[in-house]
DNA sequence: TTGACACATTCCAGTATGGGCATATAATCA
DNA sequence: TGATTATATGCCCATACTGGAATGTGTCAA
């Protein structure tokens, strides 16, 4: 079996950095035409064209037309999956943070005293 | 250029889905042999212990030898920088979510009347 | 209708993947 | 030491990806 497809879910779909600076991008401005993607990125058109195909399929944007141009938005629901996906790890790098600290702590005690 | 290396950065490394489950197995258990993981999958060793080797690489687990076996124990800072990635769009969710209520709370009222 | 513009799509090349299989390596035991 | 167990690694194959170049498609203006 190869890799699976980009559009297969979300987190193959954000795994490309092109593709989270897109994200980034629409959740700044409220929506962009392609153009203004192509201009923000040092990208060809092309290559933006086809990431937000594949944000499409996988439902991270939507598109509207407007004249000539399209608008891209964000679909931010999607990105609650990966954020509700990685909480549930959350008590564990937290205990691990404060244990760390402790650590921590207790060493500079230890080279006060 | 080609797809980014698995291992290039956690959010490649959890795109696949045989790693995210390995991911739950150690954050369920407390540390997992290679052997125990095999048994919870079905997947051959092989692939396990190829699996482990990318998750390794980016840091998301780490491996400490007990005998002949090596266990595999989570190591959850990786993970938060995904959570710390997607809560940068948590307010534009939670607004949408709110506004698809508000929504359905108004046509429910127009029906009503 | 023609031309120009904004995007989308197709084809190509080079690269890397994930699983299966065989095999190498490390540690324990008889 | 030799055998066995537990993993890791190397090789192969089919698959999929990303970017570039060229081309197709839809919309607007004159």
């Amino acid at each position: 079996m190869a890799r699976a497809a980009t559009t297969s879910d979300v987190f193959n779909a954000i795994a490309e950095p092109r593709r989270r600076e897109i994200i980034c991008l629409l959740a700044e401005h409220r929506a962009c035409s392609v153009g203004e993607l192509v201009e923000a990125m040092s990208v060809e058109q092309p290559a933006v064209s086809k990431h937000l195909a594949v944000l499409r399929t996988v439902g991270l944007v939507t598109v509207s037309r407007h004249g000539k141009s399209r608008l891209y938005s964000l679909k931010p629901q999607g990105l609650k999956a990966i954020h509700d996906w990685a909480s549930q790890f959350e008590k564990l790098w937290s205990r691990q943070l404060s244990r760390i600290k402790q650590n921590a702590e207790r060493a500079a005690g230890a080279r006060a005293s």
